[in-house]
DNA sequence: ATGGTGGCATGGCCA
């Protein structure tokens, strides 16, 4: 089972991109952030007749996500973190084929010590204590999204610009998603790859993707019962290349039976 | 360099 992430920076704009994404990669779970769309306005129908059944959570404007699966059910659909009380939709979970999917468009923060900071951390703390609920009730389970934090300095491609300072960076993010993986989730990433400079969001600015100056900032982790199943993980590029692209790549995970 | 680019409630916001 093929289970994908993009982060596709409105769904509106990039449906085209996706239904040529879902045809070249053919992935049978996705999980998309910033969707920036409201339920009633979700591309439900032009998804379904690509072969996608979808779940969804929008909102105008900001953020939003949604999981697609292709060929199988979507079940026990859960929007938010039960429990914390917040207008921004930006949680989605479900189970597909015997996984737990958790899709996340995490808080960005804007700047440490801003108020936007302060929520994003709040937020972190609040996804810990609900997924260390959610990872007792489903072990297999894969958390994925747009994480808005590079894990370590291999993620981004200046690590004096991008310190312990700066915002997607902090130590105070760092631990925050180290919090995260101590619950017994794995990057998939780092399961097959040890190396620096691979990223899966530019800034528009600067022509960035063409310098290549990223962030691996876009997830999947998987749970202990998950991690011997893992047999490939990739990020995909090429849809950063077309024109008028998302500022991320999509990123992905094969799970087989062992 | 306090900019730059892109999306959307097209006027400031968010990233």
């Amino acid at each position: 089972m093929k289970i994908a992430s993009w982060n596709v920076n409105s769904l509106n704009v990039r449906l085209p991109h996706l239904l040529q994404w879902l045809e070249r990669a053919q992935p049978d779970v996705v999980a998309l952030q910033e969707t920036k769309l409201e339920d009633a306005r979700f591309p439900d129908t032009a998804l379904a007749e690509a072969g996608y059944r979808s779940v969804c959570s929008g909102q105008k404007t900001y953020n939003g996500v949604a999981i697609l699966a292709r060929g199988r059910a979507i079940e026990d659909v859960q929007a938010g973190i039960p429990g914390f009380a917040d207008e921004q939709k930006r949680v989605i979970a479900a189970t597909v084929g015997g996984v737990r999917i958790v899709d996340l468009y995490v808080v960005n923060g804007q700047a440490v010590g801003s108020e936007k900071y302060d929520y994003k951390l709040r937020w972190l703390a609040a996804l810990r204590d609900w997924l260390a609920e959610e990872i007792a009730r489903h072990p297999r389970m894969v958390v994925l999204g747009d994480f808005n934090i590079a894990p370590d300095d291999r993620d981004v491609h200046d690590p004096a610009l991008w310190n312990d300072e700066s915002i997607l960076t902090s130590t105070a993010e760092r631990a925050a998603l180290r919090r995260l993986l101590d619950l017994g989730l794995h990057d998939s990433y780092r399961l097959f790859h040890d190396e620096g400079g691979a990223f899966s969001w530019w800034d528009y600015r600067q022509a960035a993707f063409r310098r290549n100056l990223g962030l691996r900032i876009d997830l999947v982790l998987v749970s202990e019962a998950l991690r011997a199943s893992c047999k490939a993980v990739a990020i995909d590029h090429e849809p950063r290349i077309w024109e008028r692209a998302s500022d991320h790549t999509p990123v992905w995970v094969e799970l087989v039976p062992v």
